[in-house]
DNA sequence: AAATCGTGGTC
DNA sequence: TGACCAAGATT
């Protein structure tokens, strides 16, 4: 860069004059902040906007989502991903809660201990809501900073992502908040990783990638290794009660939400009637067939009806199956019973 | 340090 | 169509 204060005068300029109305910049609220922070984590503003009306109508205050059951909070957060974001923020609000008196920490030690928040989350939050001098730097900020220092290094790389923060923080101005919102804004809107809009560019005569006619090299980053392919049938296990089988997801993946029994397709029935430990009559009724791209995984499903006269305590009625909360790839195979 | 964790949109 | 990307954190 040129001349910082130069440099960070036509950027500021830039994000006032061009500043979007987005819903959680309407708030100084500090837990209204963090819950759009959480959201936007790997999400796209446009994504974002109908979730953060939701959750602020129906847990307008800290204590209202500290106060909430986790079932509840989960089914609020269907389609969203990334689902454990809200089961680690639900627990860093209790702790809050307990802890703090229910007051979000201004302080930059205390907020970096909470669950779910990491170098990006912290940074936002205590420079937003509380004008403290931490870099926000998430992919944009990243490529802007990539693009304007020359910068071949793989960003992917937690070292580097880290150099890149520190190097940001010694520039920062005292509107710390404006600064962050105002590079990830121009990283979004001008600084894009295709056809940037470098005409439009308020810091164009600070970008060494400009001056090189480096920019659509920029950022460097390691690609993403092939996702491994699953193949599941699923059931649909219907008793006489007009009930069906419906269990929690354990694990990482998808954990607490509701899925469909699933195994591997080489699972025979005898070893799923084992398993559950009922009768299983298989007519053979194939509903349909499903993929469900993940960003590791590719699950291919085979959806099947089972009938069964014998007891299990995963039944649900199925007029109950649409308040329990459901991951978009077992809603795609769900919805076939319904066709 | 590298793998894992969702979903929807784009080209 | 497949690969990439989006206000990243955790293990």
């Amino acid at each position: 860069m040129l001349n910082i204060s130069d440099f960070n005068n036509n950027l500021l300029a830039w994000y006032q004059a061009n500043k979007r109305d987005l819903p959680w910049r309407r708030t100084s609220d500090p837990y209204h902040i963090w819950l759009s922070e959480v959201m936007l984590q790997q999400t796209q503003v446009i994504t974002v906007i109908p979730y953060f009306e939701k959750f602020i109508t129906n847990y307008p205050d800290l204590d209202a989502l500290a106060d909430a059951d986790e079932g509840s909070l989960l089914k609020d957060w269907e389609g969203l991903g990334y689902y454990n974001r809200i089961r680690n923020f639900h627990a860093a609000v209790k702790e809050v809660q307990n802890t703090y008196d229910s007051t979000v920490p201004d302080d930059p030690d205390a907020f970096f201990s909470l669950k779910g928040v990491g170098p990006y989350i912290g940074g936002a939050v205590q420079s937003i809501a509380f004008n403290n001098l931490l870099a926000a730097v998430d992919g944009n900020v990243l490529r802007v900073m990539a693009r304007l220092n020359l910068d071949y290094r793989d960003m992917t790389k937690a070292s580097v992502q880290k150099s890149v923060k520190q190097d940001i923080e010694a520039v920062l101005p005292l509107e710390a908040g404006d600064f962050n919102q105002a590079l990830m804004e121009l990283g979004a809107v001008i600084c894009t990783p295709r056809t940037p809009k470098c005409i439009m560019c308020p810091v164009q005569q600070h970008c060494e990638a400009y001056k090189e006619g480096q920019v659509s090299e920029l950022p460097v980053k390691k690609r993403a290794k092939s996702k491994k392919e699953i193949y599941y049938n699923v059931y649909f296990i219907l008793n006489d009660k007009g009930e069906i089988m419906l269990r929690k997801q354990e694990g990482t993946l998808l954990g607490g939400m509701y899925e469909l029994p699933k195994y591997d397709i080489d699972t025979s029935i005898e070893t799923i009637e084992e398993e559950l430990g009922v009768p299983l009559d298989h007519p053979n009724i194939h509903t349909g067939s499903v993929k469900h791209v993940f960003t590791h995984q590719v699950w291919y499903m085979e959806g099947y009806v089972l009938y069964t006269k014998g007891a299990h305590e995963d039944f649900v009625p199925r007029a109950e199956v649409a308040k329990l909360p459901m991951s978009r790839a077992m809603q795609k195979i769900y919805r076939q019973l319904e066709m």
